[in-house]
DNA sequence: AATGAATGAGTATTCATTCAT
DNA sequence: TATGAATGAATACTCATTCAT
């Protein structure tokens, strides 16, 4: 698995650094923080556990620049939605998580989940909350645009609105992580978001005239 | 040389083992379930290492015993609702789930998030998956009761209205997790759920005489 | 398997000590002297843990109780022979002794192996040395009774005779503790026998028509 | 703190292995194999308990090493003997063995005794079982050439010769591992070899003129 | 910069023994 | 006399980290 060209010798720090933490993510998604041993690290990205320290001051910051990894994919994501109106940046966004959650190892969103997961226990907490927060600000920038772009009601409260989507992005997180996926694969999820980006949706206000959720069954 | 002090003699087994599982659950609360060492746990509940293994085959066995004792708090707390329409059943186990999150160790709900982030690694899946659905069948009965005795819209399919039920309380339980406690100080869960119920609730029930989701800004 | 007759109370002290001895062959036998552990015992002799210490000062005591019972056994095979001559008697022991070794557990002989196979570890050294000593000493005698009766040579050295006669039963012990059972079921041991006996037959011996080994005495 | 002195560091990987062994072999000639544990035989080596881990996979992983060890001398001493006729070379044998058995730690044969002790329950009894047929095959192949090259009679069967020859060998380790040394001291076993090579020795024919063991093939 | 042998504190578990009941 | 809960030292093994090479 590791690359292990020609024994390993003398790449530029970066590179080096790009490897390691491409392993640690790896080794995250299918073995869980916890079992994310320095060893295995090592063996996974091909380089020596006494390398690994010359790289990282320690174990945590290895896992802490796997973390950061996590978010520049999640901004990359979040960006590559730019252009177009807030709801269809949102919808874009949840369409890619959910197709996400369904892959082998669920791309980011693996080893996020064992973040998340990974508790009080390992020193992460607030690297972790601080990810997080990170997250949740560039979507309520996207909805705070629409506010201004006048795709999304301009009355409601934009934290609570990304809240809510952003709830429903963690609840496919939290079932995945339970093995209950019906919650993905019966759309649930999907509902739930269309249900929200239409009630947020403020231009043609047709479909708030009459009691919404009529037709479809359940609720938002 | 030893401390010695208080040879901590001769309890009632039943006694000793529900000190225990007291102690499994602050440890795991504080520390997650991979940071509940079997140490960490003799030490909690006041108790050598060995006189643990007295009462339970292994750690695994403490850490299942612990996730009972979860699962049997939230029954009891799902039962105390009893004797009340759906609609106020629900309610009324949310916001005791909302102020339990508030506490210090967050009552049952601290120990079981660890349980569920402890995800595959611990032995404890098919363990925290069967409590998952335990307490989830124990939420649709409500709401198919619901659906019974006319407080709950019949035309809903029930598991997806008892997800999205779910949702909420695990949108909160994630928050804390992460250390987010915002999603709940601030209101959106509570405002979430309001919303759910009147969207649920059989057209004869008095509040939903306005067109829902008007006066308050959010949507869910 | 214990006896564990309607609990197990106020038993004669005697009774109990035998009891406990029988449970402590029975546990050597089948997972050997460092498997025996008092937890085992206990319960193969259907007494609590504690009660062993009633009765016997130590684990140590237990198993050199059951060393004792062994050499009694043993010694009852020896004396169970009296009454006809020596070669007879030795050759009664012996095939008593291969017999053993063919059956399920070996009779004592399977706990004694174990004994022997426990090592310097685990205290009983000396016991061991002591108890072969005993069961050493009255097959000599048997062999010196031969030779007052004139039914052995009397010009052999009847230490080493014995030594030879020894040898033979303890490399049964040792074929079968090594797994290799060969050594009985091709009959060498019993071959070997033969030859010793015939070697030592006194002169007027019906089966010493033939000179066999002339200038040395005995035979291996 | 601790004692730190000469921190015992960086030898060739090869090197340190047999420095193990070496206190392995140690180790279970004075403690037997069960009380082979990994601290004593980190002590016995001057290395850490986790260093020990650096070289083996676990501890039967030492032990067996230290058995291939055990092979290893024997077959050396074995091969040894090479360039003289069978009876010599069976003769060498046994005087080495003998002698071994004298000194202080028995040479290899001390630790062996302990592996065939230890029996099945420690989870080496192929181990053992295969070292001993590799010796056993080394010894009988030299009773065959012995009767190829007429240093041996023809008519005897090979096998058992082999066996009774173990046998004797058999007999000093058991002797020496319940601390009877007389076997040996005494010239008993010295003497049954004498006596076994007499009776198995092709040339001097004199004594063939007679029928020996006439109906049987073999010699005792 | 890279290696990997070495460390020591830590892991879960076992067990002979003690002693309040 | 008998029990079995409790102990604490010992068991094999793991792992983040250090450091001589």
């Amino acid at each position: 698995m590791a690359t292990h060209t020609a024994r390993n010798r003398r790449l530029p720090p970066e590179e080096r650094r790009a490897q390691i933490v491409e392993a640690v993510l790896k080794v995250v998604a299918t073995h869980g923080v916890p079992g994310a041993t320095v060893s295995k690290i090592a063996a996974a990205s091909g380089v020596s556990e006494g390398a690994l320290y010359v790289h990282f001051a320690s174990r945590e910051e290895m896992l802490k620049a796997a973390l950061d990894a996590i978010f520049e994919e999640m901004a990359r994501l979040i960006d590559s939605s730019a252009g177009r109106t807030a709801p269809e940046r949102l919808s874009h966004i949840a369409q890619h998580h959910s197709r996400l959650m369904k892959t082998q190892l669920g791309g980011f969103t693996a080893p996020w989940i064992e973040f998340i997961a990974a508790g009080p226990q390992v020193g992460l907490r607030d690297a972790v909350a601080e990810t997080q927060s990170k997250a949740f600000e560039k979507m309520l920038k996207i909805v705070r645009d629409g506010q201004a772009e006048g795709t999304i009601r301009p009355d409601l409260d934009a934290r609570r609105l990304t809240w809510q989507f952003y709830t429903i992005l963690w609840t496919e997180n939290v079932s995945s992580l339970m093995g209950l996926v019906e919650y993905i694969d019966e759309g649930h999820s999907a509902y739930s978001l269309e249900l929200l980006l239409r009630e947020a949706g403020a231009d043609d206000a047709a479909f708030l005239s009459a009691t919404p959720a009529r037709q479809g069954p359940a609720v938002g």
